[in-house]
DNA sequence: CCAATAATTCGATGATACTGGAAATATGGA
DNA sequence: TCCATATTTCCAGTATCATCGAATTATTGG
């Protein structure tokens, strides 16, 4: 599945990883661009560009407050995620994956949708 | 933390995703080489580079019985990404995530081994 | 409109990753 | 030993990713 594939990626990266963690800490209110960039020292070019996949992978969100961005870890993505990834690893057997509530607190993310067995495409392949 | 991105980076791939859930699907017993490049119509060696990633990451391990080598999915493994990225994603909360058992059946597997906060590396970073 | 601040886009460069044909290695059997 | 089968390694070509300075866009306040 497409999704799940771009959120791995989007996580298979040092900066990027970090720049989540650090965004889930932060909670719901999320943190501004330039506050993320001071603390992990990045380049605020090199931060746009993680920031990017990370917001096309659905893994973050962006909303704007005057001139200042504020970008906040979707947990629901997230949820969604461990929901996909418990499904390759059990198949069959039945596997309650007890969902997450974001670090700030508040809501309770309902029980993870699930996500049909086969949505790997067929991958035809072979032939450059 | 390192395992974590090498295992996030191995599934964040058309082929090498697809080659995990087919053998999440074929058990403890795995497939051989062989028999995962004819069902998803993968060059030889395409298929053995894939391979080599997902087991230099620790998904999949593999074992010769002749001249077939058998991959087989490593459970124990994938438990341990979903436990990492459950604390990713509850950080302080408590999230109480219910393992999975191998699809072929067996054993239920321990409640994963929690991954300490803060493995994140500090990433010096700037200056090129 | 102009200056200052916050962030993104552009563009060039270097580094990795993917792919698959061909050759090499490993194994079992006649 | 010689052959066939199973898989990996080597190699080269292509493609995608990562980094960051400089230029650009957005926004607020004089």
């Amino acid at each position: 599945m497409k999704t799940a594939i771009r959120a791995l990626g989007s996580l298979a990266h040092d900066s990027r990883l970090a720049i989540f963690r650090l965004l889930v800490q932060a909670g719901e209110a999320g943190l501004p661009v330039g506050a993320i960039g001071e603390k992990l020292q990045l380049a605020p070019a090199t931060l746009s560009f993680h920031l990017a996949g990370l917001k096309h992978a659905g893994l973050v969100t962006a909303r704007r407050v005057g001139r200042t961005i504020y970008h906040a870890a979707n947990y629901t993505a997230m949820n969604e995620l461990i929901g996909y990834l418990s499904e390759n690893c059990c198949q069959g057997a039945d596997c309650g994956v007890a969902m997450c509530a974001p670090a700030a607190g508040k809501q309770i993310a309902q029980p993870v949708k699930k996500v049909s067995r086969n949505e790997m495409t067929a991958r035809p392949r072979r032939g450059r």
